[in-house]
DNA sequence: TAATAAAGTTAGAGTACTCTAACTAATAAA
DNA sequence: TTTATTAGTTAGAGTACTCTAACTTTATTA
């Protein structure tokens, strides 16, 4: 299905606005200000996108991209990325200039181009800017500079990745109830040996620096 | 002044059927066959276009390019094959491939990407097609195949450049009354030392094969 | 040169997107 | 829990571009 430059911009706002705000649901106001148009304008985009099954919607609800929808708007800021990175490492463009023009050229119409793109590129995970640039499938990595032990006492995280990929490691990941996106609480940390408590599912476990440092979070 | 997608397919549409038919003047009728709409349709966009002073045209007159409407026009030309060389040579596009993509690339706004494209490319003056690739401020290179010694009997050319900048040669040009542009008459040749009689201006003389080889015309 | 064909025009309407103005529903505060 | 505020809606209109249908002008040809 063949989308209109204006649909494109709505879908890539939307998926803009849920990543960076963490927020799921939007509403009509919100989605108005980051496209600068009027409330009036996007209540009669969402027919039009809901019609297309792009989004999810009720009067007077909030706004959801459905699966597809996001597919898009993730495709779209592939291109963005993409052409950021190549402004950038091939054409001289500083850090500041890229934007611009990338609003433009996100929206050319070849799949090919992308692909060869990418290539051209070696296949970056980021762009210009440190955003994540998502994969042909829509796969995002995360930038991984934070890690269990930068979290403070009291506040939780979701693990994202591991930094040691030895099965030792990894058998005590295990241990303590740790999977991909598990949720950790840092319940406790001793000043002296920085030996921490955390909650997984309800469990509490006494993990080490070491550990710590090698667990990524967000 | 900004023009719109649409304005700049109109003005790329016009140039283009200068070039390739030779005709100054084009029709509304033949103008919207190019662009693939109705002759109504192309009757309206010309009074829009002539506010603009983009062309020249009077009410069931002939349609030609304003001064600013060519630079526009050959503006659009000039990224349309910048594109498509940079598609051909940095992307492993196809011969084939590149005019669909350059179609829309050719919309792009930013006169430092098609500066840094154009010097990426090291400044080409033939598109992968050997289209001429306008310069900067419109001029094109025109692609000198031909010489004077290649013209048949009879007809006529006019001279766009020479092989042999000597200064003997030159003052030799200047001799029979030749300067860039002007037309040449071939009258006859002798088979035998291909020795042959030219007229400009209504002037005849005789020029020599190495002569004839040293002219390029269109 | 008068009839016919071709080229070009206007009028009126349709789509996509946008707006302002007047309204209604949902939320927060008194 | 009534009131005020904020969020979201519809109605109607405007711009840019396109079309069809009916028409006029220019060119061709008998």
């Amino acid at each position: 299905m063949m989308l209109s430059f204006t649909e494109e911009n709505y879908l890539k706002a939307l998926q803009k606005i849920v990543f960076y705000s963490g927020i799921e649901k939007v509403g009509t106001n919100e989605l108005a200000t980051a496209l600068l148009v009027t409330p009036a304008t996007v209540s009669n985009m969402l027919k039009k996108l809901k019609e297309k099954e792009l989004v999810d919607y009720e009067r007077y609800g909030k706004i959801t991209l459905t699966k597809t929808g996001r597919k898009k708007a993730l495709d779209i800021i592939r291109k963005h990325r993409l052409w950021e990175t190549f402004l950038y490492e091939k054409l001289e463009f500083s850090w500041d200039e890229v934007h611009e023009v990338a609003e433009q050229l996100e929206h050319i119409q070849s799949e090919k181009l992308v692909d060869k793109l990418d290539k051209l590129l070696e296949y970056p995970d980021f762009d210009p800017h440190g955003d994540p640039i998502p994969n042909k499938k829509g796969e995002v990595k995360v930038r991984v500079n934070k890690t269990l032990a930068d979290v403070a006492v009291g506040s939780s995280c979701k693990i994202v990745a591991v930094k040691d990929d030895s099965s030792s490691f990894l058998k005590y990941v295990a241990k303590v109830g740790l999977e991909l996106n598990s949720e950790i609480v840092v319940v406790s940390k001793q000043e002296y040996d920085a030996i921490t408590v955390i909650e997984v599912n309800g469990t509490e476990s006494s993990v080490s620096l070491l550990f710590s440092e090698n667990i990524f979070v967000v």
